[in-house]
RNA sequence: GGGUCUAUAGCUCAGUUGGAUAGAGCAACAGCCUUCUAAGCUGUGGGUCGCAGGUUCGAGUCCUGCUAGGCUCACCA
């Protein structure tokens, strides 16, 4: 489709005394329709010209001749030039765009292979997967499709918490008292039982986090028993995050966790060390930030084993070996944000050019009134349990409204039906804020399917289909049909709308924001469901302009199901 | 105490590089299913944009100070 903004902006260079870019940057949208679709505010030309901007908008409004057909007014409005847009043009243009686009409307291309890393998820091994693994797991999913769809190389890491003390404590745990079988039935919830007994337990024999320490040692020694061990428990605790993931929609490119990096340190320590930067200090190996007013970053531990920050360099230099990224993305809760400018600030003293490429996506906590997120107490909410009470309510909105409608959907439908919706709630309550927000979690709150939410959407969508299914024109072309009889007030917002897909998709990868995206998404589906209400479609009398309006809802359905989809949310087809 | 982020309607949040009358959803109230899915649509009420200064033709947006709160500040990740 045509770049309107830029073509009204060398439209107007013709008669303002600016340069097309300048005015390209002045135009802006109007607050309101009844002001126009542009706006081009006449302050900056009062210096210029020595003149009041109404003045200047008045004259600039009479002398313009002809106009380009994409434009049908042009007004001046106090110190504003507003412009109309040709409804029928622009909403025929932009439709024929998107069914061409086929789904790809706000998809780029890049001339070379350029990979962005995003690390997300990466939840610790035996411990339950609990709502608070969703904000990283949802948003991360979200920001790689929208970077793969913008034409990146996006890889999805799940950096696993599968090194560290704790798995001392397992092994040893494990031996007094695990089950194998019940770690085969529920690895999580048996490795969680044994942990919370190993500590239980070590209060009244401390002999046991000795011995815990020295059977990591051996982990790391490469020692066959507690090595099966360790393997065995990341292998069954992989399978059931997996289950979660399935649900999700979600597959890693790389599964390397914290153990993988490990032997990568040392190089790490060499190279600061040759830079000079290392510094000891009250028994640890720091680099020091007192420069950057940040307190020093801990390198090596006073017992000289390694700490998370030196294997979160061990990581972005293997990386960058690996991929020379383009981006590396970290999508970890706020609380981290000093470790990770400690980190890249580190190898910014290195002289590491990929650390300029490194990005903290940071985001709020899920807040749970009256409730201690912990694992020792076992008071957590299970992403699983979670997923499962959406996908319950759901289905009975579903059982309730077949009933009502007499509508014919089998036993197995509903269930789809009830998962893609359920889990779509959930992930939507994730994405639809600015991510920096907290989230308060309350029932009430995270199961209201009305207003600004995924089944909003899907319903929307479900709608629409639902019309072209009957008017048997689902997946149709529509190459043929004349979109220039649409344009009414309601017709031309929507494809308003939809024309701003694009701008919202790479306004949510610039600022790491799909909430941008969603919002978007919600206004396509508000202007959709308004022109719902108020026109007839498949009952329409006019023969053309009902063939325009199912093409309208085609191509309602592809944005929408492209945004859904960039988002990590499965539409249905039916619901 | 240092760093950092936040403060917009009863609640949850949007608010484009400073611009026209600050917008949604939820909740409340009043309507709309003999037109295509009412998980929808229409309407009403609801605001000293934390407080005080400053910059500017113009500030919810930028600067300073203050208040309140969150997170964080060395061997956990």
């Amino acid at each position: 489709m045509l770049d309107y903004r830029r073509a009204l902006a060398e439209y107007l260079a013709s008669a303002v005394d600016l340069e097309s870019d300048e005015i390209f940057a002045l135009i802006e949208t109007p607050p309101q329709p009844e002001l126009g679709d542009y706006a081009f505010p006449c302050f900056k030309l009062a210096k210029l010209l020595r003149k009041a901007p109404p003045q200047i908008a008045a004259e600039l409004a009479a002398g313009f001749t002809d106009k380009p057909d994409f434009l049908e007014r042009i007004a001046a409005t106090g110190p504003y030039l507003n412009f109309f847009l040709n409804p029928h043009v622009y909403t025929a243009d932009v439709l024929r765009s998107v069914l061409e686009a086929g789904g790809a409307f706000a998809a780029k291309k890049r001339a070379q292979d350029e990979v962005v890393i995003v690390e997300y998820s990466s939840p610790n091994i035996a411990k339950p997967f609990h709502v608070g693994h969703a904000f990283t797991t949802i948003l991360g999913e979200s920001l790689k499709r929208i970077f793969a769809h913008l034409g990146y190389d996006a890889l999805g890491f799940n950096h696993l918490g599968d090194y560290g003390t704790q798995f001392g404590k397992l092994i040893v745990a494990y031996d007094l008292w695990g089950d194998a079988e019940a770690v085969k039935r529920n690895a999580i919830e048996e490795l969680t039982r044994i942990y919370v007994k190993f500590h239980q337990e070590a209060k009244e024999h401390p002999e046991l986090e000795e011995e815990a320490r020295l059977r990591f040692k051996q982990l790391e020694a490469g020692s066959a028993h507690e090595t099966a061990l360790w393997k065995a428990f990341r292998e069954e605790s992989l399978h059931e995050f997996n289950r979660v993931y399935e649900r999700l929609n979600i597959h890693f490119d790389n599964l390397n966790g914290e153990s993988f990096y490990t032997d990568k340190i040392p190089a790490v320590v060499d190279l600061l060390e040759e830079k000079g930067l290392l510094e000891e200090s009250e028994g640890a190996k720091v680099v020091r930030l007192d420069d950057e007013k940040m307190p020093p970053c801990i390198i090596l531990k006073s017992d000289g084993t390694t700490i998370y920050a030196s294997r979160d360099l061990a990581a972005i230099m293997y990386r960058d070996a690996q991929w020379h990224f383009a981006k590396n993305i970290y999508v970890v809760g706020i609380p981290q944000s000093l470790h990770f400018k400690q980190v890249f600030t580190v190898l910014k003293k290195a002289g590491v050019p990929a650390a300029e490429h490194c990005v903290h996506v940071a985001f709020g906590t899920v807040k749970f009134p009256g409730m201690k997120m912990s694992t020792r107490s076992g008071d957590v909410i299970l992403l699983e349990d979670f997923l499962n009470e959406a996908v319950a309510k759901t289905r009975e909105i579903i059982v309730k409204n077949a009933r009502e409608r007499g509508s014919e959907l089998d036993e197995a439908e509903i269930n789809d039906i009830a998962e893609k919706v359920g889990v779509a709630a959930v992930q939507f309550n994730f994405l639809k804020n600015g991510r920096e927000r907290d989230i308060v979690f309350t029932w009430e709150d995270m199961l209201d399917f009305e207003g600004e939410t995924a089944p909003y959407l899907l319903y929307t969508y479900a709608r629409a289909k639902s019309i072209l299914r009957k008017a048997a024109m689902d997946g149709a072309s529509f190459s043929t049909v004349d979109l220039t009889v649409l344009g009414d007030e309601q017709e031309f917002a929507l494809a308003r709308h939809i024309a701003g897909l694009g701008e919202a998709v790479q306004a949510a990868a610039d600022s790491y924001e799909p909430s941008i995206l969603a919002r978007q998404l919600l206004l396509i589906a508000r202007n959709f469901n308004k022109f719902y209400a108020g026109s007839n479609i498949l009952n329409c009398p006019e023969v053309a302009l009902r063939e325009a309006r199912l093409a309208l809802c085609a191509a309602l359905c592809l944005s929408l199901a492209e945004g859904l989809q960039l988002l990590g949310i499965r539409t249905v087809e039916r619901m």
